[in-house]
RNA sequence: GCCCCCGUAGCUCAAUGGAUAGAGCACCAGCCUUCUAAGCUGUAGGUUACAGGUUCGAGCCCUGUCGGGGGCGCCA
């Protein structure tokens, strides 16, 4: 955390270096295995290995070799401010911080920092992570949550590390599937409308079933069966068609039913404190991403095959020379002018470089994808973008039902909104026998902070590129490795503070700290590093982690060390700051992860 | 055929090329008159799919094999 006195470390290897004509190896530092002490560590083996390798070494093994020269520069150190001792052993050389003295540092600055404990300097580049992309006219799936918690969780990574973030979300309120709810609705249900805003998104959903069996062909339909499906298919075609060409009152309908599922989104996403700052609509890209096309034409990057009845493409692996099938080609524009997926991306990506000066863009979407924007980021890259270097795929894998894959067109799906109320009302019915005092008119919504807190780990606490099989079960579990866990160790916290009233006197931590308390400190030390870790690879997971091995810190902190008991005043006051610093960080951890940290549960 | 991801404890998952591969769940044994037991402590559980290679050092990098998932010019 603190890299001053790892910078004087430092200084002093490389002077003792220069002076005995040893070739230093660069010096990567990480935390010691804890022991109950700690400090940092950094390794000879580069250096034995480099000596070796260069003829001029001892001829000695490595790592023997590595340990005498650790043993040397720990003869060599002196003694330096802020350390109590250095110690050479198996090729390490560790340095051990004077307890005291980094103890109050540590504590000191995260209770002046507070909610700002961790951030980092400003790093003059723009990120856009694009995330939630779900379809209108469909319900919100846990799927869709996936990507919303990852990309949220993210953004405020990249936005707490430093970064200027923006947050986009790209709807698809347009194509086949859309067109098919709609033609169903004004079919079968014209003018009816459930009430509640998540109740008309479900039903949507229905009538995208529903629909999607009347169309579909089936092996055993008789000539009537046949007949009637061809009538369905062709007006679902017209009224497609009807849609390109601004048709008022198939856009109205349009525009109505769009209305349902986006409002039903804005209500989840409030419900998990997203805040967007730019939706791209599929429909408003459609027409501007076709004039792209020419372009990439007239520049010999595309290829058009029009006139022999064929789309227009890019021959990526051809363009780049590739021998073996890598890219391989694209296609960027139907034979009959309409654009696709890719069309639109790529028409986007320009958007985000040119009106949004984006340096790195981000997109969450799932790893089906990913040879999509493999294609879109080579296509960016030979259109001259030099930000498409900056591109990044953050693919995550699905989430599976035991019985399969999900799917909105067959209604199976597991809806968020199903999930959040199960989570909730579990929360309530363990609230009477786990919980402490919660105010009446606070239960409902510490339930649901600790339900959806639940959720989030769930998913946040897993690799991005993992499957997940989706069991309720396990993904509202409250006790383990889990999203309560973690709130619990914030709130065990707050009920120490509370009984001070948040009072908190100057405290020189002078007292023989027990290991509980250097371990805690140590944890939180880390956090700042955490976050630029977790931020510079884009993993939420990294923060996760953390989150939890913090909190088991703490609850293990909380178990063994006294804290209101101690009868020592100066002791109990140096505790009482150290509960309050791993109260905030788990705090600013938790609001990484979008999760909230109640101070009651 | 080609490309991408994955294979670690019974299950679900961790582990910037570095010290004795770690958690949770499940199982077993303890701990509430003491700051919230949604907790803590302990036991047990491993040939990191397999075979080579690179390296002082490989779960991690390279090659191959096997197994699982996904994708591959007009779905998104």
């Amino acid at each position: 955390m603190f890299n001053d006195i790892q910078q004087t470390i430092e200084d002093k290897i490389k002077a003792w270096s220069a002076a005995n004509d040893i070739t230093l190896a660069t010096l990567k530092w990480t935390a010691i295995p804890f022991s109950g002490e700690w400090g940092v560590s950094t390794s000879f083996f580069q250096t034995a290995a480099d000596e070796a390798r260069a003829g001029k070494g001892t001829g000695k093994p490595v790592p023997q070799r590595a340990q005498e020269l650790a043993e040397q520069v720990k003869v060599q150190m002196g003694s330096v401010e802020g350390i109590s001792h250095v110690e050479a052993i198996k090729g390490y050389l560790n340095v051990y911080f004077a307890t005291g003295a980094y103890a109050r540092r540590v504590v000191d600055t995260v209770l002046a920092s507070g909610t700002d404990f961790g951030r980092g300097s400003a790093k003059g580049e723009r990120v856009m992570v694009e995330y939630c992309q779900p379809n209108t006219h469909h319900s919100f799936h846990i799927g869709h949550y996936r990507t919303t918690i990852l990309g949220e969780s993210l953004a405020r990574l990249t936005e707490f590390a430093g970064f200027e973030t923006i947050r986009a979300s790209y709807p698809g309120d347009i194509g086949l599937g859309v067109i098919t709810v709609m033609w169903a609705y004004d079919k079968f249900y014209k003018g009816q409308e459930p009430a509640g805003v998540h109740e008309r998104g479900q039903w949507l959903l229905k009538i995208y079933a529903e629909a999607t069996a009347l169309l579909e062909k089936h092996d055993d339909e008789t000539p009537e069966q046949t007949t009637q499906r061809e009538a369905y298919e062709a007006e679902r075609r017209e009224m497609y068609r009807k849609w390109d060409v601004g048709d008022p009152e198939v856009r109205a309908l349009w525009q109505e039913t769009r209305e349902w599922s986006l409002a039903e989104m804005h209500d989840i996403l409030d419900t998990l404190d997203v805040k967007m700052d730019v939706f791209f609509f599929e429909s408003e890209v459609d027409e501007p991403s076709k004039a792209i096309v020419q372009e990439l034409i007239e520049r010999d990057i595309a290829t058009d095959e029009r006139s022999i009845g064929g789309p227009v493409i890019v021959k990526i692996d051809e363009k780049l020379g590739l021998a073996k099938e890598k890219y391989r080609t694209a296609v960027i524009l139907r034979s009959d002018g309409t654009s696709l997926y890719l069309t639109k991306d790529l028409a986007l990506a320009r958007v985000k470089f040119e009106q949004y000066h984006v340096d790195r863009s981000i997109y969450v979407v799932d790893f089906r994808q990913s040879l999509h924007f493999q294609q879109a980021f080579k296509i960016l890259e030979m259109w001259g973008f030099p930000q498409a270097a900056k591109c990044y795929h953050l693919s995550y894998g699905y989430i599976t039902l035991p019985e399969g894959a999900m799917s909105s067109r067959r209604g199976r799906v597991i809806l968020f909104k199903e999930v959040a109320d199960e989570a909730v009302k579990r929360v309530l019915s363990v609230e009477s026998e786990k919980s402490g005092d919660i105010p009446e008119s606070e239960r409902e919504s510490i339930a649901r902070q600790i339900g959806l807190g639940a959720l989030a780990y769930s998913i946040l606490s897993v690799d991005n590129n993992k499957d997940i099989v989706f069991d309720m079960n396990e993904a509202l579990s409250f006790d383990g490795r889990t999203g309560p866990y973690i709130q619990n160790a914030h709130v065990r916290a707050n009920s120490i503070l509370k009984k001070v009233n948040g009072q908190l006197p100057p405290a020189e931590f002078r007292h023989n700290m027990e290991k509980h308390e250097i371990e805690l400190i140590e944890k939180i030390s880390r956090f700042p590093a955490v976050v630029e870790q977790a931020a510079n690879e884009y993993r939420p997971m990294v923060m996760a982690m953390y989150a939890y091995d913090l909190a088991n810190t703490f609850h293990s902190f909380y178990h063994a060390v006294p804290v209101m008991q101690t009868e020592d005043g100066e002791v109990r006051n140096a505790r009482l700051r150290l509960v309050a610093a791993a109260k905030q960080t788990i705090a600013n951890a938790l609001r990484l992860l979008d999760i909230h940290a109640p101070d009651v549960m």
